[in-house]
DNA sequence: TCGATACCGGAGCGAGGTTCCGATTCGCTC
DNA sequence: GAGCGAATCGGAACCTCGCTCCGGTATCGA
C-alpha cells in the first residue's frame, strides 16, 4: 500500500549493514530528542545523542523534514487510515470529521513544536508540510466531502484551509496551560456547521 | 493620554538631540525592513538601513519585542480604543465583537510574521507577547463579557485563549494564497455563538 | 572654552545550520 | 583469506545571526 516514497531517506535500498544501522540509531536517537527539545532540537544533539557525526545526519536525511517525517510516518500513516474507517463507523459525516479532527489534533498537541513546524517556511519545512498534505487532505477532503454532502456543513471551505487552520490552532498548546487547542478546534468545527 | 510607558525606548526622555534624532530614524528604517522582510528580519539590516551600529539600536530598543512595539504601538492602541466604541455601536455584542476581531485580524494579517513572532516563546518575544496582552486583553474580556451577558454565546471561553486562537490563525496568512485567516477566524467566532 | 557624560559604531563571541573531504569500513571478488 | 573500489563516517570549518563590550566621539551644561 501507497509507498508514495519521497526522497525520505531510504527503507530498504541501504545496501551497507552499517549504514542501515546508523540510520535505526538515528530515528530512535531523534525521537528521543524530539520529545525532549522539541522537533526543533539543535541537529548537533541528535548526532550526539545517536553517537554519530554530523554527515552521517545529513547523509540519510538531507533535510530536517526527512528526519521528522521519518520519525512520524507511523502515525501519520494511522491517521490517514482512520479516516475512511470513522467515516463508515460514524453516525454522521459531521461527527466522524470531528472525530477524525480530534485525532489530528491530539497527534499535534502531543509533540513538541511539530505544529509550528508545520508553518514554518523556513527552508527545509516546506517538505514536511508537503508530505502531511500528501498524505492527510485526501481523507480531510474526503470527509468534508461527505459532511457537505450530507448537508451538515456551510460550503464553501476546503480541506486545505481547515487543515491548515487546525494545524494554526495547535501551535504552541503544549507549553502553555492557559491555552486549551482542542477547545477552540472544537469550536471552529462546530462553527463549520450549518447554522440550519 | 496612556503614558503606561513601559520599557520602551523613551519618547520623551532623551536628552541629547542626536539621540532622539536616531531614535526616530530607527523607527522608520525598522517599519520599513519590517513590512519588507517581516518583524523577524535580521538586526544588522535595520541598524544598516537606519545608517547606524548595532549598538545604538540596542541602546533604543534592548529587545527585539521593544523595536516591534514602538513600531506597532499607535495602531495597537488604535485598535485597542475602537473596542468600547464598537460595543457602544454595534447592534448586539456579539456583532461588536466579531467587528472587533475583524479589525484585530486585519492589523496580524498585513504585519508579516508578527502573528507569529506573537506565539514566538524564543527569548524576547515574550515582552511582545504580553505588550498585547496587556493592551488588548481588557478590551476583548469586556466585549466577551457582555455577549455572554446577553445570552448571545456559549460561556467557557475566556478571552486569552480566543485572541490566543486568533493570534494562531493568522500565522502564515499573508504568504499563503490559498488560505484566508479571516474566513477561518469568523468560523471561529461564528461557533463561539450559541446554538441557540 | 572645557570637562563630564551619554552616545555611536563595529569588532568580537557564542550558538546553530550546513558543507566538505580525508580516513575508515564494508561488501564483493578472486 | 586477501585485495580493492566504493560507500560511509566523522568532525573541522564556514556562514548567518543575535547580542555584548569598549574605544572613540559628539553634545550639553557651566
Amino acid at each position: 500500500m501507497n509507498d508514495s516514497g519521497r526522497s525520505t531517506g531510504s527503507s530498504a535500498g541501504s545496501k551497507r549493514k552499517d549504514a542501515r544501522r546508523n540510520q535505526q540509531t538515528l530515528l530512535d536517537a531523534a525521537a528521543a530528542v524530539f520529545v525532549a527539545s522539541g522537533v526543533d532540537a539543535p541537529v548537533r544533539d541528535i548526532a550526539a545523542k545517536a553517537g554519530v557525526g554530523m554527515g552521517t545526519i545529513y547523509r540519510h536525511f538531507p533535510t530536517r523534514a526527512d528526519l521528522v517525517i521519518a520519525v512520524y510516518r507511523h502515525q501519520v500513516d494511522a491517521c490517514a487510515e482512520a479516516g475512511p474507517a470513522l467515516l463508515a463507523a460514524g453516525p454522521t459525516p459531521h461527527a466522524a470529521l470531528g472525530r477524525w479532527v480530534d485525532l489530528f489534533v491530539d497527534f499535534l498537541v502531543t509533540k513538541h513544536g511539530l505544529a509550528a513546524a508545520l508553518q514554518n517556511d523556513n527552508a527545509g519545512f516546506e517538505t514536511l508540510h508537503a508530505y502531511f498534505l500528501d498524505r492527510l487532505l485526501p481523507v480531510c477532503t474526503r470527509l468534508l466531502e461527505a459532511a457537505a454532502a450530507a448537508g451538515e456543513i456551510r460550503p464553501g471551505l476546503d480541506a486545505y484551509q481547515l487543515m491548515r487552520g487546525i494545524g494554526n490552532l495547535c501551535i504552541g498548546a503544549e507549553s502553555d496551560a492557559r491555552y486549551d487547542a482542542r477547545r477552540l478546534v472544537a469550536l471552529l468545527v462546530a462553527g463549520l456547521r450549518r447554522p440550519d
